[in-house]
DNA sequence: TTGTATGCGTTATCAC
DNA sequence: GTGATAACGCATACAA
């Protein structure tokens, strides 16, 4: 099948191209008759515009990208549907890809969304990438890089992430104010700042309350449900006693959860459980685990004004910005012990 | 900053730009001596490949668009990343577009899709639709057009769907096995075939068991938590005796069973439950609830072999395909009453 | 094996 | 208001 342009439709109407053009962009120099006629025909034809074409003309190409570990995670489904619902009235189009945690999915993204000519590329970077050429790739094309939740520290980029350590903090410390004194933390894989921020902040919390940190206590521990598990199996087999578990994230804690009502450990009243993301799950449990509400709304809010600040700045010397926000706790059944 | 295009490097080595972008295509008929250099120099300057120019040229695009209601609904990320482990090794990118249930959002994706000039559109139909004048302009522009879980009933598309009826037919008769007598369901938007067909099942199995259809215990329900609590509080103050509840989809069972527990109902033993669509959270509640298993994996992989295969095919009469899959009862504590 | 010439569909810059 | 022309960056038919 042939594809319409703007000649089939100059063609029919003796109308140079650039008219039907000019018309088709409701530019105001084109009588409104004329105007009328051509949209008509447009449509009769079943003409639409192509933007590729248009894209290479103008250069403008209106597409931004948008990479995550996983589209379905509470908090980067959160983030994307604010970034779309502020980017899309200003007629950007979207690309949303995911790495699955993998770098060399990172890398490939970062490749294609090159290639495609986005205006800007935001990123939650895999826990697994260490080296960070690919990203450098980006600045250096003069690429706005924009880092959410999870930073690359290189230079020349905007981010906007939680303060980990401080709600890893104030997790700890409810968790010790509701008595608790021997609190297991499932360490996240410290390539990651966050997970570094998050055991920082574990450590903190213990060092000022004056509670001895116990290696013991202290289990690496992926993000899935099965890691949780086999996390709190370890420490139970190893007959470590403990009175709490503070885990980085929820698909651990809800594995460990799983196990503990296995064994018929009662939670929160012999181990008290805190979490991290307010993934949907945590709230309908039979225990509600408490977590931290990280605002993925306010991030990519954030995230997209830095893109349209920068890219309304008529300078070609960029300011670029580093956002903190503060992190939520959200005190549930799970952690309540008195 | 200016674009480094294939006329830079020519510029550099001396080299027609043709030989450059054959090189860089990783054309046999350029000597290895020549491509190395090329690539060399790409490299030094940061050049990369303008696909917008490519595409423009070649007519081939290499991007498809998935329109789905929601990102982070377990069975449509499921989809969307068994579709993308398909096309994306053959080099296509793929626009993932949420449209929250609201047919003006589908209207502007299909539009934006359309003159972004992609090869297929997947789509899974939103709740609202009625209308279906922008699924018809795709098919008229040669576009191939498929839709998974949720069709329109338009000439000229493939489909993948479950099959609903049967589905609906084996949870109610499971109920029914049970020994409820008295089952409820959360009639869903019936615009919608999924929701239709899933009535169907319902009254079928009632039927065919011999148990008498109670317009009382038929209400209307959206597929949300909110209006899960709202449906079976308005069963609950009419005083209408239940023993069971079959929800069209899992966000309602969740609701209801939430206000179940408020009211200290004993589930399954006082009420047995059975929602749809093995959503992340009927797993890991209190009481696990019983579900339909839509095998999104399968309906993922369906979807993109009938793209690839229209697509690969010479001739221009295309063949469209339906196919039906069938769903699977994952019986869990909330309907198990023996 | 490489170079020349042309066009994909649009829009910007002139000119009229 | 409208038309002619060139150009965006690339790929390809054809020539050499």
């Amino acid at each position: 099948m042939k594809r319409v342009t703007i000649y089939d439709i100059s063609e029919i109407l003796n109308i140079s191209p650039s008219t039907v053009s000019r018309a088709l962009n409701d530019s105001p120099s084109v009588k409104t008759k004329t105007k009328e006629k051509i949209i008509e025909v447009a449509k009769q034809l079943n003409y639409f515009h192509n933007k590729t074409a248009s894209r290479l003309k103008t250069g403008k190409n209106n597409t931004v990208g948008i990479i995550v570990p996983y589209i379905n995670h509470s908090i980067f489904s959160a983030i994307i549907q604010v970034i779309e619902e502020i980017l899309a009235p200003l007629g950007y189009i979207i690309l949303i890809c995911q790495t699955y945690e993998k770098t060399v999915n990172e890398i490939k993204h970062i490749q294609s969304l090159l290639t495609n000519q986005v205006e800007c590329i935001f990123v939650s970077v895999t826990m697994e990438t260490i080296n960070y050429d690919h990203f450098k790739k980006v600045t250096s094309a003069g690429i706005p890089l924009i880092f959410f939740d999870r930073k690359a520290d290189i230079e020349n980029v905007s981010s906007v992430i939680l303060n980990d350590f401080k709600s890893a903090y104030k997790a700890t410390e409810h968790l010790i104010e509701q008595g608790c004194k021997r609190i297991a933390h499932f360490k996240g894989n410290q390539n990651l700042e966050i997970y570094r921020n998050r055991y920082d902040g574990y450590l903190k919390a213990l060092k000022d309350y004056k509670i001895p940190v116990d290696p013991d206590l202290i289990i690496s521990c992926k993000s899935s449900i099965e890691e949780g598990k086999r996390a709190f199996n370890e420490l139970y087999n190893a007959n470590i006693s403990l009175d709490a578990i503070f885990s980085p994230n929820d698909h651990a804690i809800l594995g460990a959860y799983q196990e503990i009502k296995n064994y018929n450990i009662k939670v929160p009243e012999e181990i008290a459980l805190v979490g991290f993301s307010n993934e949907i799950f945590t709230k309908y449990i039979e225990i509600p685990i408490t977590t931290v509400f990280q605002n993925p709304e306010l991030m990519g809010t954030k995230a997209a004004k830095f893109f349209l600040e920068q890219t309304n700045k008529e300078t070609t010397d960029i300011t670029h910005k580093n956002e903190i926000i503060e992190g939520t706790l959200l005190v549930r059944a799970s952690s309540k012990k008195r």
